[in-house]
DNA sequence: TATACGTGGTG
DNA sequence: TCACCAAGTAT
């Protein structure tokens, strides 16, 4: 058994990567990038804010469509804002979608277009932080910047057996993480790691068996893989209530209301309705013989749950109460309604 | 430092 | 069923 001090564990990382890599349609593999091939910033820019928090699985298709729309960095910053809104629905956390459309104005109007090449230049444009910053410089840029995030965590709390929970510790993992930060593929060592994350050093049962980093790990040592990286214990999730209304015009048209951009579902299209509340108070946008559907929208946000309740009337005018908006019958998409939206048509359409 | 911010998959 | 989890950022 070879000591830590002693393994070189972004060699042996960068070898398993060379042999195991994922495919995916933002990143240039080992071999094509060992032959000159370099990343397109935009493409790899977009994936990152896509993957925030989010699984390479769900983003697949997103990231398919936005590049397939809007091919380059000019293109996403001509966009009109609820196109990219509508593009993005669904994927959630909706202020990515609107610091997307902002970060890509800025690289247009004030960077002549490309991307700024260093960490302290991409982490002053919006939805770009430290990870994400970081993860453009070494993918896109070839710079040696550390990349940290919940796999890189994860692998570096097991690798020397970090008891202590997260957040807190994550200084102490960067520095770990910095450590063995190569100044050469510092892009491939960087994916490599996250690889590692996502396919071997699992959250739960991880495959330490056929594990690069097996040698020199603590955590296997010592038999506390299981139990790191630690959490500081979460709150629970309260339940809230509310109501929304779907008037539809003979015409087919909707009554609906474009969000404001802060806050919860921000700038997303949704239904007019209550405030979410433990009880709110039913609040139709305007006075007609509502008829309550039977059956109830449960949906779990972050940091609660939502129990919608539907109500539903003929819409009789041609002009939208103050604040609502009409979306004719051709351009309403159910596909541009963020996910609990979506929930409450589909109660309406199957009722 | 703590909280707000989505969604879908998983065991 | 349900808590946990996923390539975090903004405030």
């Amino acid at each position: 058994m070879r000591d830590l001090q002693h393994f070189d564990v972004s060699g042996a990382l960068l070898d398993w990567y060379d042999r195991h890599a994922r495919e995916m349609p933002w990143r240039v593999g080992p071999a094509a990038r060992a032959a000159g091939t370099r990343p397109d910033p935009y493409r790899v820019w977009l994936s990152e804010v896509m993957l925030q928090q989010t699984t390479v699985a769900a983003v697949r298709d997103y990231f398919h469509r936005f590049t397939t729309r809007w091919p380059t960095v000019a293109a996403l910053a001509a966009a009109p804002d609820e196109a990219v809104m509508g593009e993005w629905a669904g994927l959630g956390y909706y202020a990515r979608a609107r610091n997307l459309l902002k970060c890509a104005r800025a690289v247009s109007e004030e960077h002549g277009g490309q991307f700024p090449d260093s960490y302290e230049g991409l982490i002053a444009l919006p939805g770009i932080g430290p990870y994400t910053a970081a993860a453009i410089a070494a993918i896109a840029f070839d710079r040696a910047e550390t990349v940290l995030d919940g796999n890189v965590e994860r692998v570096m709390a097991r690798l020397h057996d970090v008891q202590e929970p997260l957040p807190g510790v994550k200084p102490v993992l960067k520095e770990h993480a910095a450590a063995i930060t190569p100044a050469k593929r510092p892009g491939d060592h960087a994916q490599a790691m996250m690889d590692l994350g996502a396919t071997i050093c699992t959250p739960r049962s991880p495959a330490c068996g056929i594990c690069p980093l097996r040698p020199p790990c603590l955590a296997r040592q010592r038999g506390t893989v299981a139990d790191l990286p630690r959490k500081s214990p979460k709150k629970p999730k309260p339940i809230r209530h509310g109501h929304v209304y779907l008037a539809q015009h003979s015409d087919g048209g909707w009554l609906m209301e474009r969000r404001p951009d802060k806050g919860l579902l921000g700038g997303m299209l949704g239904w007019p309705g209550s405030d979410w509340s433990e009880a709110p108070e039913p609040s139709p946008p305007f006075e007609a013989q509502w008829r309550e559907l039977p059956a109830e929208v449960r949906h779990t946000f972050t940091h609660f749950h939502l129990i919608l309740r539907i109500h539903t009337a003929p819409l009789e005018v041609d002009t939208a109460p103050e604040g609502l908006v009409i979306i004719d019958k051709h351009a309403f998409r159910p596909s541009d309604l963020p996910t609990v939206m979506r929930k409450a048509f589909d109660l309406w359409r199957g009722q």
